[in-house]
DNA sequence: TCAGTAGTGATATATTATAACGTACCTCGT
DNA sequence: ACGAGGTACGTTATAATATATCACTACTGA
């Protein structure tokens, strides 16, 4: 049985180990599910990202990888962080050239990021009525949307708490 | 008395001399107004922007530059790019890491953009009923927007037309 | 006239991302 | 067992995007 998904558990006080647990289980069932290999980078790019609710660069992924025996080669860090992105186990912040762990992978969504610009945490917020919203506004001149991306930078309730 | 703004002029066919040439217009009247300077490195990067609705990577424009006579810097075409975004004149399109000319500048907006993979067009979509919803998203867990990323790739109205 | 500010010129370098090619290993059909 | 095809990884090199820094010029206003 599956921990209950928090929504936004990123800006709240919550057991992390437990969260990032439950996230790393339901990925490895996903993968399983499809046939896919959750290789031994892969699997730590995953449980780096998902270290913390923030966004990290493709280098810093690859500093860490580095700092535990792997050599220094980018290449390796993008394969497994394109696999992830691909199979919605992670996802890539374009206002930050970085990527966050996803935090409820199978659940079919492109969400919108909340990018805390003083604590750099990012959430996914559920996206639905946003996307339904642009999705109308691009039907109106015949736009036809594939991807979406959805970012916003601003404070999150602790950091506006703090600066307030 | 300003030529009238047309919605979306990137996917119709248009007179777009007319249509650069008026977006100039108000561009060079909105510097005035709030004493900026269009320097001509400014100008041009403007107007090597105007020239088609698609969004240039900086090295684009600084590749038109030197063409023109200008050495091979890099911050040369960033600090008029930078100038260009801060003042509403030309906006960032994250997922190109690429630059395109605000089609109505003045006009207080973060709009949504339509960048067809197809033709690589990009288009302003008018963006305040999804950044209502994002804000309205944002606010249900107490986040506080500054600014938003509203991008969405797919296909224009004739590159649909043309894989249908 | 002189201090302050904004802009540019120039060199160097940082940061992010991919191309290209070879090797290892798995797996499936025979 | 064996080889064909596929997937992932190792490795080198390089492309593409972006910024730091310092010197110099030109205008701005007291």
């Amino acid at each position: 049985m599956p921990v209950p998904l928090q929504p936004l558990a990123a800006f709240d006080t919550h057991d992390h180990a437990q969260c990032a647990g439950g996230v790393m289980a339901r990925a490895e069932s996903l993968v399983a599910e499809r046939g896919l290999r959750l290789t031994p980078v892969r699997r730590r790019v995953l449980e780096i990202l998902l270290e913390s609710h923030r966004a990290l660069g493709a280098y810093d992924v690859l500093d860490r990888l580095v700092a535990e025996g792997f050599a220094r080669q980018p290449p390796v860090v993008y394969r497994a962080l394109d696999f992830l992105v691909e199979n919605g186990l992670a996802h890539r912040v374009r206002r930050l050239n970085a990527f966050a762990a996803c935090m409820h992978p199978g659940e079919a969504h492109q969400p919108a990021f909340l990018i805390c610009r003083s604590c750099n945490m990012v959430a996914e917020a559920p996206a639905a009525r946003v996307r339904a919203a642009f999705e109308a506004a691009a039907a109106e001149v015949g736009f036809t949307v594939e991807r979406l991306s959805l970012e916003a930078q601003g404070l999150c309730p602790a950091c506006a708490q703090g600066a307030a």
